[in-house]
DNA sequence: GCTCCGCCCGCAAACCTATGCAGGCACGGA
DNA sequence: TCCGTGCCTGCATAGGTTTGCGGGCGGAGC
């Protein structure tokens, strides 16, 4: 079993040309003729020839991967962006190198430092934020990044959210709307912009309105938290109206509510989320939520990263994505709403 | 802005020491003085240096990274599996190069050469195949290839599935032992091993009580396309049970019970499915299902991965995980059941 | 005090490809 | 026929690291 890694030498030895030729006809910029190129390539056929991209990268100083960083892979909203991200940086030729990393906090640091080492040519965080220390060295490093689905102030960071303002203020005046006298919020994880965010928008919302909730707890995001929030709240403030940070514990609300306590969604009390997951639209849940566009979302954190890999001194931008209201059958509809 | 990378050269200058000993205090095993160590150490801080692995993996032939094709990401058993599999691989100082693929065709192949190209030290395929063409080159390239939750004849292959023949069988023996009368079967992609071994395993549990299934529709492990199934059965062959051939297609089987046809479940109809991903916990569902130990199967898809890449004359081996049938409140349970 | 051994360290080759540079060749124009 | 031009091609170097090999130095044993 020789094992042996055939390398463009080899293939350059058949072909019985030099191995620079061999590595033009497999640049496509370069300039080779007609039968050399077909020589080599009929050479390369038959060794089973394929150029080593680590060997490549090395060179010129582009490993085409990226890396990303993702918190959770539970709600569902992540694979399918995963999936969707996954696909269009493929079409570009890039690859995803994925890491799991929860929060903003330790595991994150040295996270990225695994990632610089792979000499990756970017960074993309899923819902994951990034400490000063670690956006500087990204920076120094010359690796542009961008947030998906996070907000953060530092001006050498690229981000794309949707516009958690707007959105949750739509919410809110849905919920007033719809003649809610008693309305709560389950916040996203607080430590967020994203939770904050909604949080804030949803409550000017309903301050325009002259109201304000009837009780805010922290959900973090997370399922059981989500679902002990919603029982506590429904024991203390009885709102006939709660809106999650997003579908994930939307869902686990309802869960709670029907199952849990026996009531009725949207008869008892009316439930919205955030975010517009596939599962959102199952009838077992149905439910009422803004729609964060991923396929946009997606193409916008694409374009950006491309931007600033080809031009590097592009600067970062950050976007924040529009979406509609989706209503369906969680939350009672006020009259007129299309 | 220079943006010229740290070598381990400027490293060694500024330590004042060779380049090869910055090489040996970042090798686990070398041979290096505490004092050498420190100082190399001090250096490497202050200028902010870390080895670029793909310079190291070029002369040692190990990339440190595992190829993961997969197909389906909306089946909530990948994420799942997915994640675990991304931080267990982390654990030893393995990462995931991801590539999404649909189904054994064309795409798979081509796919599997980008991964070739990458240098991979392994490859997994979760739920996707592989043609002999291509198994015969990851085999000649060396590289080790493990089938997560798919099986292959190939003798070049590994794989881990669960027992799918037995766990199929007890859904069956489920059935008749509850007194379910028409009993149908919606099957997984019966191209893929999964769905036949499971339309297998069924049919013969059935037919150890001397009775045969009523239907059989192929689902395609497409939500649409159980939903289409569901109705046509119940159309047809009015079933008082039917087995899906995995979580993601039961959920739209209930859903299109439920919401598009009224029906009660289990009262009119019990529905088991196959996976036990967290949903199926989920109060909206209660499914009950036969569960594939998610840990316990990417616990042996790495180390199957980790003896051959340590060892490269360790022959492929191909395991079946068993699970238990797991009781919630989608179909009836049968007196006497634990 | 001398020899021998073992531990560290530096030297240099190797891994595989891309690319600047210069030379060769053919072809067209005069 | 000769020269200029442009297209290809080969040579050689670079990119950042690992690792076998040989040498230097210190300590232990006599």
């Amino acid at each position: 079993m020789a094992e042996r890694k055939i390398t463009s030498v080899d293939v350059a030895a058949r072909a019985g040309v030099s191995q620079s030729a061999v590595s033009r006809v497999f640049t496509p910029g370069a300039s080779v003729s007609k039968k050399m190129a077909e020589r080599v390539r009929k050479a390369a056929e038959e060794l089973g020839y394929r150029p080593n991209v680590l060997a490549r990268s090395l060179i010129t100083g582009r490993s085409r991967i990226i890396g990303l960083v993702v918190a959770y892979l539970d709600n569902q909203f992540y694979p399918d962006a995963l999936e969707r991200l996954s696909t269009a940086l493929q079409e570009r030729g890039y690859h995803i190198l994925i890491f799991m990393a929860s929060g903003t906090g330790e595991g994150v640091g040295k996270v990225i430092d695994e990632l610089l080492d792979y000499q990756v040519d970017g960074i993309i965080t899923a819902s994951v934020g990034m400490s000063d220390e670690i956006a500087a060295r990204c920076d120094a490093a010359g690796i542009p990044v961008v947030l998906f689905n996070r907000g953060q102030e530092d001006p050498r960071l690229s981000q794309v959210t949707s516009d958690n303002l707007a959105g949750a203020r739509r919410i809110a005046e849905f919920f007033v709307a719809g003649g809610h006298e008693r309305i709560g919020h389950i916040t996203g994880w607080t430590g967020s912009s994203t939770g904050r965010d909604r949080e804030a928008g949803f409550r000017a919302g309903l301050a325009d309105a002259g109201r304000e909730p009837v009780a805010v707890l922290d959900g973090h995001y997370r399922r059981r938290e989500a679902a002990a929030a919603a029982r506590k709240m429904m024991e203390t403030a009885w709102p006939d109206a709660i809106f999650a940070g997003n579908d994930h514990m939307a869902f686990a609300v309802m869960d709670e509510l029907r199952s849990g306590l026996g009531l009725r969604v949207p008869e008892d009390v009316s439930v919205v989320g955030y975010d517009d997951v596939p599962l959102a639209a199952w009838p077992a849940y149905d439910l009422t939520t803004l729609r964060q566009p991923s396929n946009r979302m997606v193409e916008a954190t694409v374009d950006l990263l491309m931007e600033r890999i080809e031009t590097p001194e592009a600067t970062p931008r950050k976007l924040a994505i529009g979406g509609p209201l989706v209503l369906r059958g969680s939350a009672r509809v006020p009259e007129g709403w299309s």
